[in-house]
DNA sequence: ACCTTATATTACTATATAGTAGTATAATTA
DNA sequence: TAATTATACTACTATATAGTAATATAAGGT
């Protein structure tokens, strides 16, 4: 099947979501189960506005879901498969540097 | 294992690189094989300059691989792993709205 | 009704980056 | 060596977005 500009652009929108530091620690403090803004704010040590926009965010990439109890709003991964991701990607990271590492280590330039 | 904020900047930098459209174009041009920065430039239709900047931030993020030949460079993918994550991220995507589409159908409002 | 608490929104600033024109470098050929 | 071709680099503009202060909304309690 041929891979149409629209979604590719829908992959992008989605890893944009990933690319910061703050939001993946969002996700990451939600990992342990539904949170609301004011507990994700004390994790994170984020202000509270920017909190509410990460989650606005990340609620309209369908990656957490948002259920208001009382006067607060709890929010929850919707799928686990976003952890599946970071974990694959940080596991090929750390096998990069282990090799890097493993090539410095085998220099023989200084012996 | 404690998430450093370190390794949480790695894992948000490499999402980073894939949420660009044309940076995805360009790695989807090489899943068929290395090719030149000429032979990328017409297959995605972007400019010479724009083409070599993103091939430098895919070599730098790891992903692509430089290898010169007479008057021209070749790049390659290194790792296919990528196209795994394309793959996970688009299955999901394409489920969601599966799922959408499947709850307007059964919307009874309007019979 | 009023006050407090929790969250969302708005408006703004500062920063990052995509694209591009122009220039530089480096290999190849005449 | 001069001309050509392929790629990289630099400087610039335009746009996007992270963070924040201030304000708005909305639910509960007094």
């Amino acid at each position: 099947m041929e891979i149409t500009p629209r979604s590719l652009a829908q992959l992008a929108d989605y890893f944009k979501v990933l690319s910061e530091v703050n939001r993946l620690r969002v996700l990451c403090c939600l990992k342990s189960g539904a949170k609301n803004v004011t507990e994700i704010m004390v994790e994170t040590e984020l202000g509270q506005a920017n909190v509410s926009k990460h989650l606005k965010i990340l609620a309209q990439a369908g990656m957490v879901d948002r259920k208001p109890e009382g006067v607060s709003a709890y929010y929850e991964i919707v799928d686990p498969l976003i952890f599946d991701l970071c974990e694959m990607v940080c596991d090929r990271l750390s096998l990069r540097l282990e090799t890097q590492s493993q090539q410095l280590k085998e220099l023989e330039v200084w012996k």
